[in-house]
DNA sequence: TATTATGTAGGTATAAATACCTATTTTTAA
DNA sequence: TTAAAAATAGGTATTTATACCTACATAATA
């Protein structure tokens, strides 16, 4: 697949001529890569790939700019040109934009003070049709887990029986074909719902099944 | 933070001893890492661990073991002796585990064909205090991203009209509330929930809850 | 041993949702 | 401009959920 000895044409794209300057001054003595092409937005990212699209390979974006985004750069890209890499580089780590880059279909995702050697890294794993997201995103994905770990340690307020009972609930089964499928009164289904909506609060099934979802109950 | 010479203590646990075996060759030259502890199962690490805590830097943990999962190992050895470090290491590559490791507060997973390089630099992450999670599992939350994004085009199914109120339904309002509220009359508000029920396939308002939720309506 | 939590179940009522109808106005698209 | 889709609203009937009540057996616990 690798062709060992191909240079890499990369188009820059950044608000902010200093990083731009950076990348191009990480990647002069890689001969690998040559950058050929600047942009200060998306939209002037695409006109120049618009005009002659196979003279690029990959497209090294920032997240923020104006008109056209990094993300709505990417999207485009990835629709008109589906064999130019995208490399989203983003100054903040969050969670939303690392979605929105796997949304829009980025080869890879990286924070701006990643070292030479994540870049290279990045750039070598792209190249060669592969993905390369940053370790950072990984503490933000962790961060989420932990969160519903949380959550389910909430779920114990209720009982095994009512736990059984919620997650019929939540697959559309009535009272009655609850208590058929356990064996139980319509009633006694009726009284374990009236209780678990006084446990967690809820004002009726509604917010039972928010809550239930909310706790990772399969439906 | 690092300390230059070093040398990091490493207990190998896994039911192969092929595994164990090739991450001990793998090791040999690598002066910074020293493998002096092996086992075939959580149990058994874990004793090992107990017997003389401070004696481990890392533990290198296969998933599938018995008696003591991977999993269920590095939860008792970050809840025991927070100070070591577990890297833990699989097979294959399912969500679902990494989910559990990062649960666990595993500093570390990597699937099992992984090269010495990223062998080392999972090892000289962690050791550093940091993190490493492999590369491989980029694809599947891209993928679960993806599946997101499916589900947001469903959503335009339903008319603006209908996500207005759907939104209100998971809300926890009636259909006399959403009336009040919106302005008309609460049968007009269940014409448009029995007109969602057919477009969504749902058997009841909890069918429509779920589809709101995995369609991302704010509740 | 006495108390509390859990699971069970019945009666009676009301409130809410759902299933059928029909029908008018407005908006959108062909 | 004509047809289709969307939003509106009423009638009637049934099913389901919820709100109160009481009551009893069992298991865990203080």
């Amino acid at each position: 697949m690798t062709e060992p000895n191909r240079q890499y044409s990369i188009l820059l794209a950044d608000d902010h001529q200093l990083v731009i300057d950076g990348i191009k001054s990480m990647l002069v003595n890689e001969s690998k890569y040559a950058v050929t092409a600047e942009a200060n937005n998306g939209q002037q990212a695409l006109d120049i790939i618009t005009a002659a699209p196979e003279k690029y390979d990959v497209v090294l974006t920032d997240v923020n700019m104006a008109p056209l985004t990094g993300i709505e750069l990417c999207r485009k890209v990835k629709e008109l040109y589906p064999d130019i890499k995208v490399l989203i580089v983003s100054m903040y780590n969050s969670m939303a934009v690392v979605k929105e880059a796997m949304q829009a279909e980025a080869d890879g995702y990286m924070v701006k003070n990643s070292g030479k050697q994540d870049f290279l890294q990045a750039l070598h794993r792209i190249t060669d049709g592969g993905t390369y997201y940053s370790q950072d995103i990984i503490p933000i994905i962790y961060s989420q887990y932990q969160k519903e770990k949380q959550q389910d340690e909430e779920l114990s307020h209720l009982t095994l029986r009512e736990r059984e009972i919620l997650s019929l609930i939540v697959k559309e089964l009535t009272s009655e074909e609850i208590g058929e499928r356990l064996f139980i009164s319509k009633k006694t289904v009726d009284n374990h719902r009236k209780n678990m909506l006084e446990k967690c609060n809820c004002k009726s099934t509604i917010g039972l099944v928010k809550y239930a979802i909310r706790n990772g109950v399969r439906g």
